[in-house]
DNA sequence: TTGTACGCGTTATCAT
DNA sequence: ATGATAACGCGTACAA
């Protein structure tokens, strides 16, 4: 049912050979050839066997993008990103959904898949430790956001504790005294917001005010929801004991906080202010529009992808591979109405 | 480098082909020799060569989903479910990205990738009829979204102009005169939203309102930048031709057109309604909440994944094929604050 | 129950 | 410049 090269190489009158360096465009084949071996493969209609090109060359041309969710928005311009940075470079992206399970990280490094690929970029939620650990002679990962790879493998992403502290600072620069931080999560099991919630302390140590334990409200994740219901405890402090200011560790989790302060009567922001994270366009749509910490997305796609291609590259040559590094991406601190001095 | 089937072979001391046997679990092997087997694999590290099984087997396991931009909530979703629906099934997706050129939606559908992938899921932008047409002996396509199969291919939607009528209906039915339409796109260009225009005429006809096309306002594309410039239009028509009602082609241009409103100091929805198109998530937290009519994403993406899977399994074996359907998928108009009856 | 041998469609080496 | 031929790693018909 397939046409092969053969078939197109007999209707040509030439060797299978000859069709093959056709199709790579191989320089040294005279114009003629050429032009009856292309006739012969528009009217066949022959398409190059990608598994017979890939077995034989040991290249895919396929990476693989691992993220929890494809439609949290931070993720989907990620993988905006990489597939367009991908397809740019003529690899295509197969990409998988691990939904917060860490089973299915892991499958996605050791299975099947992370063979099939050439390699992966991975925006993992557990810890990993013990499966880079593993690692050893699979396919090359690229680590994206708060994870780094602790040596072992390259990682891409922005100063997150860096970033949180000028978030936080700029709430005290407006004036709040109670800042409270959302996001950070229940203690032994994901430490997602860990490093932002380490810039929230410092910035408010050196701002010489306190940590209060009770303004550190740990969600199980980062949604909407999850955002709704922490403001909402938050409030329930009872007015004197109440933040005044509040840092999301996700613009997902503010928008939700920001819902509850609509739907309780809270001003924001004259009564409380809120600083997101992730740069978001829809909190450029948010009444009232949502101060954020934007991460050049765009750019960490880019650079994971060329990260990757370079090091699946140093892989196949002879070289001894670089060693692994940490890239730090620019962020911005997009103030917005959400957190204007009142 | 990599270790095959050959190498697990020598070091277990039986034939390859025993390798094989243990590793796709055929019944017949005894004990012993699974476990002397199973020992080599992890001893070596053996992982079974997706390319060369792929070449044998002439499956190579991987689906296809062509979308216009993946950070689109709308396509983040499906793409959610389309990935989540094929990893349960066994299948890895390749995900590509057309950023509406019809020139790459053309290769995903004609290019190397199309036979890479045992089939395709594309959610069209531009007309495909044809490169549908030509499109004989390829790997099965079904279509997600609002252009039809045609016959051609299989195709999964809801009824768009029937769900546009009830929207509009709706509005007419809380008080609203004077609705008009976001989404229509730019005469010869993209015919985005067509089906849904049609239901709106036809909701407006049937309630005895004219329909006038002052109130049409056509679109380059259905973000929220489009909306806030299409509604900052309808604004400038005068506070007496000014709309009371609007139905958006989707949610994201209904939130930017609320945005609009809001800066404008036009309040929703007593001095204007607001009607959107997709069900999505960011609609639930605006302010004010935002009415849409939702499509039951999750089934649209599983339905095309087993329509697709379907296809390719009635084209692998003798039977002939199956003609292709025109599937409808449930959808509910979800009534939030920005149509309330006033 | 297991071993032998062949072919899937390509690319690449060796000749010519 | 092009033709014959050997791998690439795996599944399976056939044989034992």
């Amino acid at each position: 049912m397939p046409v092969t090269q053969a078939d197109v190489a007999r209707r040509a009158g030439v060797s299978q050979r000859t069709v093959s360096n056709v199709v790579n465009k191989f320089p040294h084949v005279s114009a003629d050839v050429v032009a009856r071996v292309t006739e012969a493969i528009e009217a066949l209609g022959y398409t190059p066997s990608h598994a017979a090109r890939s077995l034989r060359l040991g290249r895919s041309g396929l990476l693989q993008l691992v993220v929890p969710e494809l439609d949290v928005p931070y993720f989907a311009e990620l993988a905006r990103g990489v597939v367009k940075c991908a397809e740019e470079r003529g690899f295509g992206v197969m990409v998988r959904q691990t939904l917060g399970d860490r089973e299915r990280e892991r499958d996605a490094l050791e299975g099947p898949a992370a063979e099939h690929a050439e390699g992966t970029i991975l925006s993992a939620v557990g810890s990993i430790e013990d499966i880079l650990a593993t690692g050893r002679g699979r396919s090359p990962v690229v680590l994206i956001g708060e994870r780094t790879g602790m040596g072992l493998v390259d990682h891409i992403g922005i100063d997150d504790t860096a970033a949180a502290a000028e978030a936080t600072r700029h709430l005290v620069e407006t004036g709040r005294r109670r800042v409270a931080f959302i996001g950070a999560d229940p203690a032994d099991s994901l430490r997602m917001a860990e490093l932002r919630l380490r810039g929230y302390e410092q910035a408010l140590t050196s701002a010489g005010l306190p940590f209060d334990e009770t303004l550190v409200v740990r969600t199980r994740s980062y949604h909407r929801k999850d955002g709704e219901e922490a403001m909402a405890a938050l409030l329930a402090l009872g007015p004197d004991r109440r933040p005044d200011g509040v840092f999301c560790a996700t613009d997902l989790l503010a928008l939700g906080a920001l819902r509850t302060a609509r739907t309780s009567g809270v001003a924001v922001p004259t009564e409380l202010a809120l600083v997101g994270f992730d740069g978001l366009e829809e909190g450029e749509y948010s009444a009232p529009t949502l101060s954020t910490v934007a991460p050049d997305k765009a750019e960490i796609a880019r650079v994971a992808v060329e990260t990757l291609l370079a090091r699946i590259a140093a892989r196949a040559g002879v070289e001894d591979e670089p060693p692994a590094q940490d890239l730090l991406i620019a962020f911005d601190l997009v103030v917005r109405e959400s957190s204007r001095a009142v």
